[in-house]
RNA sequence: GGGUCGUUAACUCAGCUGGUAGAGUAUCUGACUUUUAAUCAGAGAGUCGCGCGUUCGAGCCGCGCACGACCCA
């Protein structure tokens, strides 16, 4: 990167030597605003055009040229903080002509400070007259074009710093982000639950089923793995007595990359003690709708062109319902194991041999349901099948208190009353075990020290796990999961050959 | 893994049927004290993603590779 060297650079660089030769520091740390941008437009709010403030208080601020319109003994410019932007009016007559040179050389990009009263301009906008200039940081790269900004996504990826500078929609979500996990934390505290931190780096990974990442501790001599969920871990918590828990943290998978899917992706999942899967609707639907009002003013939100209404009550509906309602089968198949099976291979599906009717029946709703759920929806008792972690129905063993979330058409959100038998919790550790499948990466280990926390009584309880960068899309209107992650993963980057050699010189 | 599309100046994009590479913004020089996509005059800036091939000649055609986007598995 430090061996680019175009013509734009190299006069940056060179702009910038000589305003060091005049005796300025490029990189200055003497200089602290004592206001925010976004402070200046009330107090000026009142002016008339062409009118300076009567108060005639001087502002002190500092932020990154973002426009630039210089005449021969003044300029207009634009400068940018964290809180808005605001026009600055510099004038030779008002600094002098030693600060008015060094100004000259100032460019779109550099951060700098200034100090001056508020006027509105001829044509009515709020501006501050600068009587101070200070320059904070010399920027020695061009930003992309005012006008079209950054529009290649690589680079926006890659280099989300420069996206940041120019790309306000960007900021916007980001900022949102933050709101949308600050919301869901308050949430969760309101309602008595503590936010904890379990363990990244697992001796065995558990909770999910899913590829992981490895890694070695060097003192210990081990492998370890990173989490692929935190489950088992919040679990032990609820033995140990802390009856509401959640967390909000990374979980790894060494899987594909895809709109939808980075190797690393944030969690929400949280416990609650002697509840069941159909509370954690209700808090679902409460969670998720205010942090959506409160986020965006409103439960009425359009998601790439889609409009989804968030406004509880959600639709709650069985998986047997969903496949009868939506994908329109005959409940008479459903009700025959054999035909569900049939069904399932004449619409194209792929079932080993050992599936059963509750296979069939979730990839039946895979396929012809999942995309049609627009509007939240939970789907309840899932096939016991295809469910190893969830408790089974009480009266209908063959299905298990869980629920999933769907909104447009995706994943948001997974729940179930939790097992806390020992020894059936044991048992399915041995059977997942004995089934291994044939990918030798994703493998199930017995968690002894689990199945020993379970034996000193885990309360009956109900967890969840809400995808919180899917969240973040849906109430951002983000296409792709890498909008609202800040450094997705990409490959790397190549670096340019510096040089063509000639090869068979000897 | 498969398919489609993309990669040209710092940024945003043109580039015809294969014949010496274009614009706007940005940059540089000059003019300019109320502009806001400032204006006016002039200038510089490119290994056309990388490699191989076809051809008298390739940004353009063919093959391979890299990176990215979208779709599919």
């Amino acid at each position: 990167m430090s061996k680019e060297n175009t013509q734009v650079l190299k006069q940056r660089r060179e702009k910038a030597d000589s305003l060091a030769d005049l005796g300025v520091n490029l990189y200055s740390n003497a200089f602290t605003p004592a206001n925010r941008i976004k402070e200046l437009p009330p107090k000026g709010e009142h002016l008339e055009a062409e009118t300076q403030d009567e108060t005639n208080y001087t502002y002190s601020i500092a932020g990154r040229i973002m426009t630039m319109r210089k005449f021969g003994k003044a300029a207009f410019f634009n400068i940018m903080d964290s809180s808005g932007r605001i026009q600055v009016y510099v004038k030779k007559a008002d600094t002098g002509d030693d600060v008015f040179a060094t100004f000259k050389k100032w460019d779109i990009g550099d951060i700098v400070g200034i100090e001056g009263k508020l006027f509105k301009t001829k044509v009515g906008e709020l501006s501050v007259r600068a009587d101070k200039l200070i320059m904070i940081s010399k920027s020695l790269r061009p930003l992309p074009e005012k006008f079209h900004g950054l529009t290649d996504v690589e680079t926006r990826y890659r280099q989300r710093y420069v996206d940041l500078i120019v790309t306000p929609e960007s900021r916007e979500t980001f900022k949102k982000r933050v709101d949308i996990v600050r919301l869901m934390r308050e949430f969760l505290s309101n309602r008595g639950f503590m936010e904890v931190e379990t363990p990244m780096m697992h001796p065995v990974p558990g909770g999910a089923t899913a590829k992981p990442f490895r890694t070695h501790h060097n003192a210990l001599d081990m492998d370890l793995y990173l989490r692929i969920a935190p489950e088992l871990y919040l679990k032990r918590l609820l033995v140990g007595g802390f009856e509401r828990v959640f967390e909000i943290n990374r979980n790894f998978r060494n899987e594909g990359l895809s709109t939808r899917h980075n190797p690393e992706f944030t969690m929400l999942e949280f416990y609650q003690a002697y509840a069941t899967y159909t509370e954690l609707m209700d808090l679902t639907e409460q969670m998720i709708s205010w942090i959506c009002d409160e986020v965006n003013g409103t439960m009425a939100i359009e998601y790439q062109g889609t409009q989804v209404n968030l406004a509880p009550p959600w639709k709650r509906m069985t998986m047997d319902e969903a496949l009868i309602k939506v994908a329109g089968i005959d409940a008479a198949i459903l009700a025959d194991d054999e035909k569900v099976i049939a069904l399932a291979k004449e619409k194209g599906i792929q079932l080993e041999d050992q599936a059963g009717p509750g296979k069939a029946k979730t990839e039946l709703f895979e396929l012809l349901v999942e995309e049609k759920l627009i509007d939240p929806t939970f789907v309840t008792a899932y096939p016991t099948e295809v469910s190893p972690l969830a408790r089974r129905n009480e009266e209908n063993p063959e299905v298990t208190d869980r629920f999933e979330l769907f909104v447009t058409g995706r994943e948001l959100a997974n729940a179930f009353s939790e097992l806390n038998d020992p020894v059936d919790q044991r048992q399915r550790f041995e059977k997942q075990i004995a089934e291994k499948g044939n990918d030798e990466e994703i493998h199930h280990e017995m968690d002894e020290d689990f199945v020993r926390a379970l034996e000193y009584g885990m309360p009956s309880a109900a967890g969840e796990g809400i995808g919180i960068d899917r969240l973040v899309m849906l109430l951002t209107d983000a296409p792709s999961i890498r909008d609202v992650i800040l450094f997705p993963h990409l490959k790397p980057e190549v670096q340019k050959q510096s040089k063509k050699k000639k090869k068979g010189k000897d």
